[in-house]
DNA sequence: ATACGTCATGTAAGCGTTTACATAAATTAT
DNA sequence: ATAATTTATGTAAACGCTTACATGACGTAT
């Protein structure tokens, strides 16, 4: 149907050979030659097609991505980054989702994976760490997002979960407050235990106590932290001066249906968030919460990978940190 | 480097033909046959070569997508969509990004083009009309998403623009708003000016003056929302008692930074935004705005393009409703 | 027993590129 | 003038798959 180089070609007056080295600018060629060629071109509408040259080249010149959700802002923020890193290199993205479910997390990965990528970077919560193991051996680079998988971790672009969300307790405590809730992600995967267990370890610093009926659950999305926005209600305000969130997402949902519900934030609840996305500093009052590198992960996760197909084993990730942004959503306690 | 089907063949002591069938299913083999196939497939961790399966099928089963920036909730939305509509046909996106600049726009077009997708979707705002007719004259199954392009309309998947901000300034008069500003995109394409045109269209309608000073432009986003707020106040509180804006985005950022200089919404200042994004939900007050069918619209944009690219020109894309959501950024004025 | 259809399987051409190698022409050195 | 080198171009194999067509082994009807 579309044009061929050998459309060019005939056109032209010159080989198939020519045609490509012009379109490719791999190799000098005559001025007349490459004005024809681009004149043929031109009048056909030709494009090389895309797969035929991975196909020769052995070389598709796109980066497979696999997130759980583009419309959540932290992937959104990650695959932003992605682009304009692979744009830099002349490549593109090959985008999909996994909607937080094994099944659909595998046939996406196995997708991307038939594609002949230059680079494989995913964020998978559902497959577990035994699937998921048996990908990284198989597939050497593939590298993974925010998750720390035992065997692979100079492969795995996390940040130091446990000790963000011990900054962030950390902190509440030194405003006074004592009665601090939590609510982590319903998904079961080392970002959420570790920041949990930051939150435990920060009471136990200072000799609080871990009071597990404190401890919620809610997926991280709106609508997550709305449904627990009533479950903290129903618990009692009387029972926690502070609530600490898993993300951003969840604070902000939750903040505003406290507020909704009359009750004032920061005034009668402290709340934090973890991200920094732009939600948190457009909210009123402006989210505690913790700067989450994401773009320069996602930038450094796509360097990585390539170098990794390339058989390049040298490079290194470095380490990403965080930082704790104090805003207006917590009260100092007297 | 990895394995390929002869690989699988000689492994399962079958022929090529023999392999390709097991693994797409199109034709009977014997279970013994299929059983060595699969057998062979697993020890190898064996993919088809998705670009030599595409070359071979003249058939990507990929869908390109073109917007201008992933990381606004706007165009994530979309996606999310295309990409469910996507799956259940069992295709996958090619996504590119282009930064409302023509340049890039141009060169992310070039790509997914070369690609041979299975159809096309785009939102660009860079590339002028006389180069997008082109392209959508040479490649007749681009569809092109909120924008109105003369000579493509059935080929545009857009929403009443004008309606739809008339509808808004209209609620703004009858609550009682006579001196209304309007923060437009600084991009000048349809929807921008369309949105405009509504605005001017209200006042009209309602005898009042069209007062240039109080139309500034924005950049679409939460920076951009920040920067006119500062305008705003410049121009004075006296000149205007409400705020249309071109997108929730502008609308949470300028509310935000209002409130943040002490000025309250909507005692003082009334403000509406447009798309319903989640975070309009979020917002304290929430934001009155306008319900913008995005992912209907990339559900249908996407099953468009697919149709024409098959060929298929009895395809009808329907029109896509708006609904102005009150909420609390309004105040009814005595 | 013969002829016919059915079924599982294999053979090989073709998809549109890239690129190693071959070749012929032009240039330079001797 | 001849040989050696450089340069532009062409030829054809290869990339890994799909699929039309061919083939041979069966089962069934006659």
């Amino acid at each position: 149907m579309a044009a061929t180089i050998k459309d060019v070609a005939l056109k032209a007056n010159v080989s198939v050979a020519t045609v490509s080295r012009v379109l490719n600018g791999t190799a000098k060629v005559s001025d007349t030659a490459k004005a024809a060629v681009l004149k043929a071109q031109r009048e056909l509408g030709f494009y090389l097609n895309a797969n035929a040259r991975t196909l020769a080249r052995q070389d598709s010149q796109t980066i497979g991505i696999l997130v759980s959700d583009i419309s959540d802002p932290y992937f959104a923020s990650m695959i932003k980054a992605c682009d304009v890193t692979a744009n830099a290199l002349n490549k593109s993205l090959l985008i999909t989702q996994g909607f937080y479910d094994a099944k659909r997390e595998q046939k996406a990965l196995d997708n991307l994976l038939s594609h002949q990528c230059s680079g494989i970077i995913i964020h998978v919560l559902g497959i577990s760490d035994e699937v998921l193991s048996d990908y990284m051996k198989r597939f050497p680079y593939i590298v993974l997002v925010n998750r720390l998988l035992k065997g692979f971790e100079d492969r795995c672009v996390t940040i130091d979960n446990e000790q963000a969300m011990f900054n962030v307790v950390n902190y509440l405590i030194e405003q006074g407050h004592q009665k601090i809730a939590y609510v982590q992600s319903e998904y079961e995967v080392a970002d959420n235990t570790q920041r949990l267990s930051g939150y435990k370890k920060a009471l136990i610093a200072h000799n609080l106590e871990v009071d597990d009926s404190l401890i919620l659950k809610a997926h991280p999305s709106l609508e997550g932290g709305s449904k627990v926005a009533k479950e903290l209600i129903d618990i009692g305000l009387n029972k926690f001066t502070a609530v600490a969130c898993y993300s951003d997402t969840i604070a902000a949902a939750l903040m505003t249906n406290l507020i909704n519900s009359g009750i004032s934030v920061p005034d009668n609840v402290s709340i934090t968030g973890f991200d920094n996305l732009f939600l948190s500093s457009c909210m009123i009052p402006a989210l505690t919460t913790v700067i989450n590198p994401i773009e320069q992960m996602g930038k450094r996760a796509l360097e990585l990978s390539i170098a990794l197909k390339n058989g390049d084993h040298s490079f290194k990730l470095g380490s990403f940190e965080t930082k704790l942004v104090c805003r207006n959503s917590v009260k100092k306690l007297k």
